[in-house]
DNA sequence: GTAATTGCAAATACTTTGCCACGTA
DNA sequence: TACGTGGCAAAGTATTTGCAATTAC
């Protein structure tokens, strides 16, 4: 990633938290990452391991999440989902952020040219792909 | 969902497994909702609660996972992952079954115009998606 | 000085396994 | 009969919290 630690650190700021080396060090981890990474990874990262407990990465990330600065991947339950494969059918989803709720969507996914072409590309074989869309439920706005 | 029971169960008696009551409740459970559930949904629903123990559900879940029949959704390691979201910016990504490796998907995501379409016909706001691409990688398949 | 933040340890939550009894083929 | 399957209970792993001490502002 090729964004800079200051702004971000200014936004954590401007949402009322402190800056403080932990919050340094994981903001940085995480910008020098190109991809989503686990509590326990960044816990015991080069930058972070000796710099600070478990725990406050994990209340780090939380903060954060709060603030919208970060984000946690998946389906928000602590659980894990399965759901039937029918040959031939794919599904994509619509969870509300606030009451969790899932429902399936219509429309046809729009994505299976890419995932063609990531195949071409990639030389990946088996491709599948999940695709979820998450906001707040008419019902939660009110 | 549209689906019959037997063909699915037939999958599952072709792939080797027996036909028992609990594979049949589940088969079923999982036809008749329409989204993903998880572990706990599934040993606690009015079919399977009184049907077998949540170990049962457990290693049947586990056994249609491996034989393809269900999916577990998610970044499959059992962890949590967490990105940071930089305004104006949106990653998707590529991950191996295999091994487990994610990288970042360079193309255009083709997803924008059907984020705005589920807006306006379901009157969710503030969305967001999230697309993951699964499958095997060139180092896995050698 | 005050409130946010942290470390450490303990508590939860969800998942996974061992072992022996049981049912399907 | 043979081997996949099931129940029950225990172990494993990840997350989350309590509380006193510390630090940023």
């Amino acid at each position: 990633m090729s964004t800079d630690l200051n702004p971000i650190i200014e936004r954590c700021r401007a949402e009322g938290l402190r800056r403080t080396k932990a919050l340094e060090e994981l903001i940085t981890t995480l910008l020098e990452s190109d991809r989503p990474m686990t509590l326990a990874e960044l816990a015991e990262s080069e930058r972070l391991t000796n710099q600070c407990d478990k725990a406050t990465v994990f209340r780090l990330l939380q903060r954060l999440a709060d603030k919208g600065i970060v984000r946690r991947l998946g389906l928000h339950e602590r659980a894990a989902y399965f759901a039937l494969l029918v040959p031939g059918q794919h599904r994509d989803y619509l969870i509300c952020t606030s009451c969790g709720s899932i429902e399936p969507i219509n429309a046809p996914c729009p994505v299976h040219e890419l995932e063609k072409e990531i195949q071409f590309t990639t030389g990946y074989k088996n491709l599948y792909h999940e695709l979820e869309f998450f906001g707040t439920c008419p019902k939660c706005i009110a």
